[in-house]
DNA sequence: AATTAATTCAAACGTTTGTTTGAATCATAC
DNA sequence: GTATGATTCAAACAAACGTTTGAATTAATT
């Protein structure tokens, strides 16, 4: 076992405790404590506690949203000539999402608590982060998706996709409540399981008439 | 113009700051300032900073969720024997938390935005109240809710739940989002126009195979 | 009008905050 | 092995934080 380099430590606790106390009550004492490193490494490697939130937002993010791309290519390669049915689009958004928040070995719901938290924190490098990020992936999805709703008007396009998102979000960033509210009987655990429910919910909620 | 008490004065830029900045990232000097009161009322009215946020949250909370519940029944009343619309009921639901959101002489906006952001803070006292609240809630709408959708097994039930509070909360909290990346197309501020676009979302979802 | 309670106020309390500094330590290359 | 650059470290900085205090002021009651 090779112990992790300094900055990768920062990172993950950074990512820890931006989630649990959020951007601003997670101090950087707090982090560097946990990380086992001393507090003034956190500006030699980032900078400023700002720079350092974008680094564990990036970190996850960019190979996420890579990863959204390629799914739906895989797809569209193999329907051929036909157009990617509903169900595989929206299997290409919301699945590499749902399975990196199960994912312990990268950050998992740690990180996806964080990003649930930040989409509503209205600073306005993070929003910039953030929105471009959702801008991109958007950009490959809109044809794909509007092909397979060809009857919808581009108003209930857009509704729904939010509406998609906040159902994506709320799953991804709030995992254990369900076990709660369910008294059991759902098990968040079931990433497969998850993200099938979620396909079909959303799917149904965007053929709505 | 009878001017506001010391105390919903402080109420109110509380709300507007932990909103903005986090329950964390508000601080009473700030709050204080905006509410053009002396630093020490907060204590002397709530007492702590922690019991400040929770006025603040029960202030609108208790109300919307009787409100709901109120809705609810005048549905079933006037339904009589028969059971209530899947869209009567989702309608009792969402509607009156969406028209709060839209109400900006009861805080509207600025009130969801914080609780969407609350919804993913640990804070024990928080997190009480407000599931809680919703549990309040759910069990009221619980028979209404199964009994419009009988083929449901309990396991899809409590999901589809999940997700309809994902695309609540996030219609609620984000208003803006939607303007921007629908290019203007889709009008948040047309309130009752959201509500059927996101009734007509979730009953498609709520009913699908 | 006098007395009591409720409220407001300026000032200070001790902590904790993000950030900076300059020396000490480590690794690498010559 | 010595010089150079990268990294770590303990210590300190000023600023901002939540909270407390006790006197001043206002409102309510007798």
């Amino acid at each position: 076992m090779t112990k992790r380099s300094t900055k990768d430590r920062i990172l993950d606790a950074s990512e820890a405790l931006f989630a649990r106390d959020g951007s601003s009550g997670a101090s950087l004492r707090a982090i560097t404590q946990r990380a086992k490193v001393n507090l003034a490494a956190v500006h030699y490697h980032f900078g400023r506690k700002d720079y350092l939130l974008e680094a564990v937002l990036a970190r996850r993010l960019l190979p996420l949203n890579a990863e959204r791309i390629r799914s739906l290519e895989a797809y569209q390669q193999k329907a051929g000539r036909k157009k990617v049915r509903l169900e595989n689009v929206i299997e290409a958004m919301v699945g590499p999402a749902l399975r990196l928040s199960r994912d312990e070995t990268k950050g998992g719901r740690v990180f996806m608590r964080l990003l649930g938290r930040l989409v509503l924190e209205p600073d306005a490098r993070v929003q910039k982060l953030l929105t471009g990020q959702f801008e991109t992936v958007l950009k490959k999805f809109e044809p794909a998706l509007t092909a397979a709703l060809p009857h919808l008007e581009p108003q209930d396009f857009f509704w729904r996709l939010h509406f998609l998102v906040g159902s994506m979000a709320h799953t991804m960033a709030d995992s254990e409540r369900i076990r709660l509210i369910s008294g059991g009987i759902c098990d968040p655990d079931d990433t497969e399981g998850t993200i099938q429910c979620l396909v079909t919910f959303l799917c149904g909620g965007l053929r709505a008439k």
